[in-house]
DNA sequence: GTGGTCTAGACCACG
DNA sequence: GTGGTCTAGACCACG
């Protein structure tokens, strides 16, 4: 798995970070009870610092997707994921919010939207390392 | 049409802003040629600091969404909005990418995902003041 | 409202400095709507890092007990707080267990536990100033 | 006797012995007199570093809980345990304290609380192995 | 002025 | 060796 930062994007680091560890689970390279790089190893190899790593673990952890061991560094939660309840859709759907708004301004109906998403869909799931931008 | 910040939000107050107008676009509470608020009357109205106001005016006005004129005020851009080209869209994909990933990892297929858009599409479109919560 | 580090306790300063605003707030000195001292502020006040009192005021954030409003600061939560729930009651039972596990060894019946929690609500809920040791 | 331990639970490990060792006493499963396993059987036993459990003994030692013979093993301290004085009064309700005023702020009162900690002298005291859950 | 992000470096508890 | 805590200092976005 590859970690690729933009120092340039108005985008903190650490979001970068936690967005590319959640889509390595989501593209299955990275698998429930993997072992992830303790938080200095992987502050060294991609450059950033500790504490930034360490940001991004805590939250990940937060959010069930992780483990942090005493001692024995991190892992990919073991027991896969907590399923999508009512709050976390109502959450997603505040979040397309702003963003099918904005498409509809610009004239992407419904049907549009659906093939954008299934393209991305693709993207993720499609085999890894080929369609792996 | 009636714009709800909310300030203990980790949004920015200019994000919210913004999004709120381009929403009321969508839903055609606010049609092309429409004259929008003073920057200080806005400010005034909702309680918010000139500068942020006119943040957002001058990113809508970048965007194509209005025109600002020295003396006749603000108005909803006339002439539509500029439809989706590929940069666009590429755009709207990467804004989508991490929304989609943490989807997945939550159990979220395709089907699902576009069944969230759709519901976010009728909240948007459907008859305004109704089913706008 | 005082706060009191014990800088040579095991008890990390940021558990401290949290425990000590929630019984502030237990014991009503501190009002939901009111604010509190910007993280730059109290850090100062205290002699304590500005990184500390953000920690604090990040996980008090998190449990709803306040309010971070970008550039103009932290306040109480104004609505009040989440009244205790199934998994709350649970939670606290688990951490009530090992004291009354080591209580029980000692002694100390159902009877002599619940005086001694009487005494302790009396302490932080009596008249302010005076049972505050 | 089960020891279970969360090897991914901000308790460290060696909390989470001990506690459980001193639950097995509250509960009477391990009796004044009886033997403990050797710190080497019991880290071997439940997979954990010896020096976790050496750690734990002693401390268990240090507070009258048990006896280390160097030739003839661990056991219960055979003359029961120190009774509640002021002190440790004193310690326990400090220990309580940040608890209960965590509990006052989410509406539990010293009748809700006094119930609460019922429950967990029941689930400890109760018939072992059935309410332990 | 305020919190948010990031870096650098230190010491400690845990195992 | 690992994460947890704490400090010091810097720059930036927001308003």
């Amino acid at each position: 798995m590859f970690i690729k930062l933009d120092m340039a994007s108005d985008k903190p680091i650490y979001i970068q970070l936690k967005e590319q560890i959640i889509e390595g689970i989501a593209r299955e390279e990275l698998h429930p009870g993997d072992d992830l790089p303790s938080v200095r190893a992987l502050a060294s190899d991609i450059g950033i610092n500790l504490h930034t790593v360490n940001k991004v673990y805590q939250q990940l952890k937060q959010e069930d997707y992780i483990q942090i061991h005493r001692s024995r560094g991190v892992m990919i939660h073991p027991n896969g994921f907590r399923k999508a309840d009512e709050t976390y859709r109502t959450n997603l759907k505040e979040a397309l919010r702003p963003l099918i708004a904005e498409a509809i301004c610009h004239g992407i109906n419904e049907k549009d939207f659906s093939e954008l998403t299934l393209d991305v869909y693709q993207k993720i799931l499609g085999k890894a390392g080929e369609t792996n931008e």
